[in-house]
DNA sequence: CCATAGTGGAACACTGCTGTTCCGTTCTGG
DNA sequence: CCAGAACGGAACAGCAGTGTTCCACTATGG
C-alpha cells in the first residue's frame, strides 16, 4: 500500500489528520462524525483509515508531535544565549496554532505522556542558566509549563477578543521573557 | 447544622456542589454517577437537586464565582500598588485550588461568559498602569489570561510533579510578577 | 407514636456515539 | 475501455449517559 504510488490514500488519510486537529482542538469532545464531517470524507472512510478512535488520536499525537519538533528545529533552540532561543521557539509555536491547544487540551485528559520535558528544550533551558538569560531557580519543566500555558492563553485572547495575529504574539513573547527574566 | 430551620437540604446540595467542584475540575467528562458517587449520594437525589445536568452546571458555575469574589474580597484588590495586589490576588486564587482549574476548563468550553473581566480586576490593572508597577502596554483583559494561566500551569505542575505548594506558590508569583512588570 | 421529608435503589425508555457490515458509485491507472 | 481501488451512504447492534418513575427505607419533629 504504500511504496512507489502515493496513491490517494495519503492524501486522505492527511485530509482526516488536518481536519481533526482543528475540530478537536476546538471540542475535544467532539464525535468522530463531525471530524468526518470537517474533512469532508465519509465517516465510514475515517473508519477505514482509523478503525478506532484511540488510533486516531495516538496517530493525531504523532502528527502534532512531529509539527511541534520540526518547529523546534526551526527555531534552532540549541544556538544563542537562552533566553533568546526560549523566544524563537516561542515564535514557531505560536505559529502553530491549533496544534498547540490540541496537545495542550489533551495533556490535561491523557496525561502520563512524558515523565521531564523534550531534551532539546532541557538543554536551552540550563544554557540560560548559566549565561544568565533565564532565572536558575526556574526548573525546565517549569519553563515549559510557563511556555505552554502562556501559548494558551495567548490562543484563546485571539480567539475570543478581536486581537491580531502579530499582537498577540507580541504581547505573549513580552510577558513570556518578562517572566523567565532574572530578578535585578 | 446550619441555622434553624435550613433542613438537611442545604447540607445535601452543598455535598453535591463540593463534589461536583472537585470531580469535574480533575474530568470535565465526568458523568453524574461519578458526582453522586464522590459526593456520597444516589444519582437520584442528585436529579432531585439539580434536574437536568445543565442546571448543575450553572449552579456551579454561581459557586465558583462567588468563591472568586470571596478571594478578591479577601486580597483586597483596591489597596495599593497595581502589582502588590495583582500579587495578592494571585495568591488568594491559588488556594482556591480546584474551583480554579474547573473554571478554567469550563471557560474553553462553555465560551461567552463575560464580555470583558471584572470591575475591580479592571480597577486594579489601570491602577498598575498609572503607578507604574504594571506595564502599560499590556491590556487588563490580557493580564487576567496571563494570571489564570500562569495558575493552571502551577496547578498541573503541582499535580503532576512531586513539587509542594509553597514552592510552586513561589513560582506563580515570581513569574506573574515578572510577566508584567515594565521593561527597564 | 406516626406523618412526613429526605433518601437510595431498581427499572425503564431515550438519546447520541461507536464500531461494523453491505452494497452501490466514482475515480484512476494500465 | 476495464478492473480494481477508494469512497460514501444506509442500516444495524451495542454501549454509556441521561432523565424519569416507582417503591421501600430511615430519620425526625410534632
Amino acid at each position: 500500500m504504500t511504496s512507489v504510488h502515493t496513491g490517494s490514500r495519503a492524501r486522505t488519510r492527511q485530509a482526516i489528520l488536518d481536519a481533526a486537529i482543528e475540530v478537536l482542538a476546538r471540542n475535544p469532545a467532539a464525535s468522530l462524525g463531525d471530524v468526518a464531517e470537517a474533512a469532508d470524507v465519509g465517516r465510514t472512510t475515517l473508519h477505514r483509515y482509523f478503525p478506532e478512535r484511540g488510533e486516531l488520536l495516538t496517530a493525531l499525537r504523532a502528527e502534532a508531535t512531529a509539527r511541534l519538533d520540526r518547529a523546534a528545529v526551526r527555531a534552532r533552540i540549541d544556538e544563542g544565549p537562552g533566553a533568546t532561543a526560549l523566544a524563537r521557539l516561542c515564535q514557531e509555536y505560536f505559529d502553530l496554532g491549533d496544534v498547540l491547544s490540541l496537545l495542550f487540551l489533551e495533556q490535561v485528559t491523557f496525561e502520563g505522556e512524558e515523565g521531564g520535558c523534550d531534551e532539546g528544550f532541557d538543554a536551552m533551558v540550563r544554557r540560560g542558566h548559566a549565561d544568565g538569560s533565564i532565572d536558575p531557580e526556574l526548573p525546565p519543566v517549569w519553563v515549559q509549563n510557563l511556555l505552554w500555558s502562556q501559548l494558551y492563553a495567548g490562543w484563546n485572547y485571539l480567539a475570543e477578543h478581536g486581537a491580531s495575529r502579530h499582537d498577540t504574539l507580541r504581547l505573549v513573547l513580552r510577558c513570556v521573557s518578562g517572566a523567565v527574566r532574572p530578578h535585578p
